[in-house]
DNA sequence: TCCAGAAATGGAAGCGTTTACAGACTGCAG
DNA sequence: CTGCAGTCTGTAAACGCTTCCATTTCTGGA
């Protein structure tokens, strides 16, 4: 009950294991009689057939990893949210390997979890790899999509950050603002990511093509969570006298710590200061938060539809021989500057 | 490269296929020399055990199902990351089942994925299952635990909700309040989902046994999101006349979501509104909430190893005959009651 | 030196499927 | 009535490991 076999199945429904199987998965080549006769043995017993036997003899898992950074953070958990949604409608099992920022994990999880032939293919969120990284994993023959972070060799998803921060920048500076503060992520918080640095050259770079001078003081980082953000914005808007006019955050939960610290000092935003997030956060409903959406959801249903298609396209089982997996492309992911009520020209 | 069986391992080392098996998973009898040999050879050509045929020669899958309603809230993705954790550092997979609010997806994961065989065991947050799915799962001879909810017949780790939710509204009580007003979550979110309506329950008991009516229109309920709750609390403090001097709200970010309402009011938490909450979001320390603090990421880790512990005992196996898995036990996972500075004496 | 017992080894039988291959059966044109 | 393409079926060979069991090789005490 419950552990039966193709071959009870078989026996029950006086069929061959060959027919039942064929039957069972839907192939061509059996009569209608014998399917309807499989089908029912199978419901009877409640037969459900043996993931490891079928995928050792076909060679497809019906398995995609997902490599995440956190899974706290917004961004990280739409995107999980999208995979994982798709991957369940077409019958896919997702395993999750949620690295965090301990190295060592982040060793095993490169270096063995994800080379133990289980997955038919890898999707890697905000993960720079080595070449040599790469290489191991192109070496199983399983195609790997990257989503917002660079993977030279592979197919990415990702949106222009350097571009959107320039132009989250433009706002601020087109409102008239020149004294403006950035919230960048801590470097520290995992070596491989590098998007608060992309993030940041694009607001120093719109800042210089302005003829403004980025204040090093007045660039700070946070863990890109709401009460990291609301401690370092607090340090930065202390200064009464010399206190930026505008504030660009790197994510929108860092630039609602900055809008909450705003108020701990009275700061009406936008009227006293500015805030401009990115990311399209819900919560940023709430607070009016000007910001630059990107669907990460979609993202990740985007790079588990790019996955399932060449997996469906691709070679049954990978090759001795074969080449490494397909042409990699590079997609940008469409978004939307949106402009609500947290930002407007700067104070008198 | 990378796609070196056991066989060429075997070869190269000059061994048997039996030895290196032996010697790779480090198993007794196998002499210092030949263990060495077969490491080397296996280093050397990159050799990583295909699991498919390895699970299925000795039944063992190392990989454990998450069944989650959701990944988004705070309370699910920190129970992720707790047996994620626990998880990689044993050498096991987690898959991922994010549920969601679709019942058809509910359906396919119970009566689909998880009987695929492929999971050694389950672990299901928040999820009631009827006594059949119960029955079914144990059917295939895999160990569940439940986390949060209510499952017959398995093992649970859970808080008790509707003391904790009574310790809470006592906590308000105490203060003096008697017009409090609770925002539990949304019933037709997830049918699964008991745990409002137990907090409600304890809100209610806690309010009945000190003898002060709860007023239906000041029983509301949100999605368990800061930016829900923010929505249907402006709605309850809308009415200058007869408004709650405190509240008591189901999860952190309901709370949270509260108190910025609270602000759009001009109301000051909590000379003129208390509020407490339920969790110990990371986020309430910004807000200085009163909250009774649930370790969610400690759960899930000791969830995790409950299981590897039960499955380390366990055989080897599951015979087609063994009685479903051991004896279930109950945990009352600790919590902490942390009073900040959220609640206080009610307005004069 | 010999021998019992322990330690190490290799052969081969699974594990539960999928699928190539070949055989058996249909129906239909020649 | 024969032959042939086409459809359906079953046999058996993978798939790549683990592990039982029998065999060989070491031990160290007598």
């Amino acid at each position: 009950m419950g552990l039966a076999g193709i071959k009870d199945v078989a026996d029950r429904a006086g069929l061959s294991i060959a027919t039942v199987s064929r039957a069972l998965s839907g192939k061509a080549n059996v009569s209608a009689k014998s399917r309807q006769l499989a089908k029912a043995a199978a419901d009877e017993l409640g037969f459900v057939p043996s993931y490891h036997a079928s995928s050792l003899a076909s060679g497809r898992n019906h398995n995609v990893g997902l490599v995440v950074p956190s899974i706290h953070r917004w961004y990280f958990s739409s995107v999980v949210e999208g995979v994982s949604g798709t991957l369940l409608d077409a019958g896919y099992d997702l395993t999750l390997y949620n690295v965090g920022d301990r190295p060592e994990r982040r060793h095993s999880v490169l270096n063995d979890f994800l080379l133990r032939k289980r997955l038919d293919a890898v999707i890697a969120v905000a993960l720079v790899l080595s070449e040599s990284e790469i290489k191991q994993l192109l070496a199983i023959h399983r195609p790997i999509v990257g989503i917002g972070g660079a993977l030279a060799g592979a197919s990415t998803i990702r949106i222009d950050d350097a571009r959107l921060a320039r132009t989250a920048t433009e706002h601020l500076l087109g409102l008239g603002h020149t004294r403006i503060a950035h919230i960048t992520g801590d470097a520290e918080l995992n070596q491989d990511f590098k998007l608060p640095g992309i993030r940041r050259a694009g607001f120093e770079a719109a800042m210089q093509a302005a003829g403004h001078a980025v204040r090093p003081e007045w660039v700070v980082s946070a863990d890109f969570t709401i009460q990291g953000a609301y401690v370092c914005a607090r340090n930065l808007l202390a200064a009464a006298a010399g206190r930026p006019t505008a504030v660009f955050a790197a994510s929108d939960e860092m630039a609602i710590g900055a809008i909450l610290a705003a108020r701990d000092f009275g700061l009406r935003v936008p009227q006293d200061l500015s805030v401009i997030g990115m990311d399209g956060h819900e919560l940023g409903e709430v607070f009016g938060l000007t910001t630059i959406n990107q669907d990460a959801r979609g993202q990740g249903a985007l790079a588990a539809r790019v996955l399932l298609e060449t997996l469906d396209a691709g070679a049954k089982r990978p090759a001795k021989g074969t080449p490494p997996s397909a042409a990699a492309t590079d997609r940008e992911y469409p978004t939307e500057f949106l402009v609500r009520n947290s930002t407007a020209v700067p104070p008198a």
